[in-house]
DNA sequence: CAAATATATGTCCATATCGGCATATGTCAA
DNA sequence: TTGACATATGCCGATATGGACATATATTTG
């Protein structure tokens, strides 16, 4: 074994900064390959193969209509991720000791009830 | 040009499970390095090498402690990953639209305002 | 059916990993 | 200084990947 495979889950897929931007192209409105690739400047097939990834872990969908391909955004598979960092959030807020004092603070205000500031 | 190098951004470090599950390990306590290989079931050099990467995009950052050295999380390079996540989020509820009624009613209560339920 | 258009795939190349192993480097203790 | 311990690196092998190009497949049109 070498590395995961990209196409398993959707951290590897969205690891990809081209993914990412087809992604975020898809924001909102089904689009048909040959508009990806000319919006994002790369070949058609790159496109293809990119759209692929994504297909297989699931932020993408396809939907036939006639002779193109409407791929649409399935954001559902970046809840796991979206959980997975915020789980961190407490932690970037750098010294969170202060955090957890206002949160004392703030119970021990509900307790005692005091004026407003 | 082969792929985007792993060491350049938070996506792609995180994009490994080994260096997920090293972030979570130094979640309120920094680690030296032998217990972290330990509690991976990892080598030591492999360790390192993943601890490498997570240092270089700033995730981590080192302390000298003795002959050990102490690694702890740094979260901020995060943020930029919750940012992104979230810019998804009103997509991954399916149905935003109902999502926008239910603002709008939201909205509406506020003004009129109810009672509770 | 043939031509045109839209996509998906297969192949080849260069490169970046991940992992293991040996080893260099650095620190502390006797 | 020598030895023990902690950690970082270098090198090798197997593999996955991104990109380019050619081409297969599918659909619409004439």
């Amino acid at each position: 074994m070498a590395r995961a495979a990209t196409t398993s889950d959707a951290f590897n897929a969205v690891a990809e900064p081209q993914r990412r931007r087809i992604l975020a192209l898809l924001k909102g409105r089904e689009r048909p390959v040959n508009e990806l690739a000319r919006a994002l400047r790369i070949t058609q097939p790159r496109t293809s193969k990119h759209l692929r990834v994504l297909r297989e872990v699931g932020l993408v969908r396809v939907r036939e209509s006639g002779q193109q391909r409407l791929y649409g955004l399935d954001a559902r598979g970046l809840q796991p991720m979206h959980e997975w960092v915020i789980g961190f959030e407490q932690y970037w807020n750098e010294n969170f000791d202060r955090l957890n004092e206002y949160v004392k603070k703030l119970q021990q205000k509900e307790h005692a009830d005091g004026k407003r500031s």
